[in-house]
DNA sequence: CGGAATCCATGTCGATACTG
DNA sequence: CAGTATCGACATGGATTCCG
């Protein structure tokens, strides 16, 4: 079950939708920058909804809606609501939610790594253009 | 998927701005189910653009041809045109590109083990609805 | 063969307003 | 507080056509 199955899903002659499918719907997740955010924001502590929309700068009520909606629907993330007055609900990583962090880590790190050379190649190659 | 001008106000091991920045550049690119692919097949060996499109079942030309070029200009992969009749134009994986696989299989790796466990969560969770 | 350019359908997202 | 509903702007991506 390593990368090379994943490969051969793509490259030979034989291919495995489930294979493929699965590592579509991770990636489309992992690459949606509000999923991102959120998982690492909800890595040290459960928070709730306001909580979440103050922390993650930039999101919309409407996205973070969406956003903790799919991951709860994929099983990252647990709701908890409390029927009090005002309302409370709280946001918190499952077990799944935490395991995705170590990828995510060594993406991270990846990126930390060379993006200095990224944006140099960059600003390379549209000096030409 | 636009991830520019995102501050972000969480906490981790890695939550310089700049960090940030890079990050969000790195999700964006591997969050491209194109781009993903491309590194897959390229990871072997060179291709030639109609063979990658063969390849990489269900991409369009437009596709191919814009993940190359973003990709290109990224330093991810080398374009070598040998002006020829018909003229032939190879691509293949730099470095950079090479370093991107680790990473990349450490995501692909969570998404073998862990999909069928979303796959079920995602269907209880339709269940109820 | 390896593109570039155009058209157009669909999807994504933010802003806004309203609700329990 | 924690959402839902709606709308319009914009981005994405497939299909098609043309070209050196």
């Amino acid at each position: 079950m390593k990368l090379e199955n994943i490969e051969v899903t793509s490259t030979s002659e034989e291919h495995l939708p489930s294979g493929c499918a699965a590592v579509r719907a991770v990636l489309s997740r992992v690459g949606d920058k509000w999923t991102v955010l959120t998982v690492i924001t909800l890595a040290q502590r459960p928070y709730r909804f306001n909580e979440l929309k103050r922390s993650i700068t930039g999101i919309s009520q409407r996205m973070l809606t969406l956003t903790l909606r799919s991951m709860e629907r994929d099983g990252l993330v647990s709701r908890k609501v409390t029927p009090s007055n005002p309302p409370r609900v709280d946001y918190e990583l499952t077990g799944l939610g935490h395991s995705l962090r170590a990828p995510l880590q060594s993406l991270g790190e990846w990126a930390f790594k060379h993006f200095h050379t990224i944006e140099q190649s960059r600003a390379a190659f549209d000096k030409l253009l």
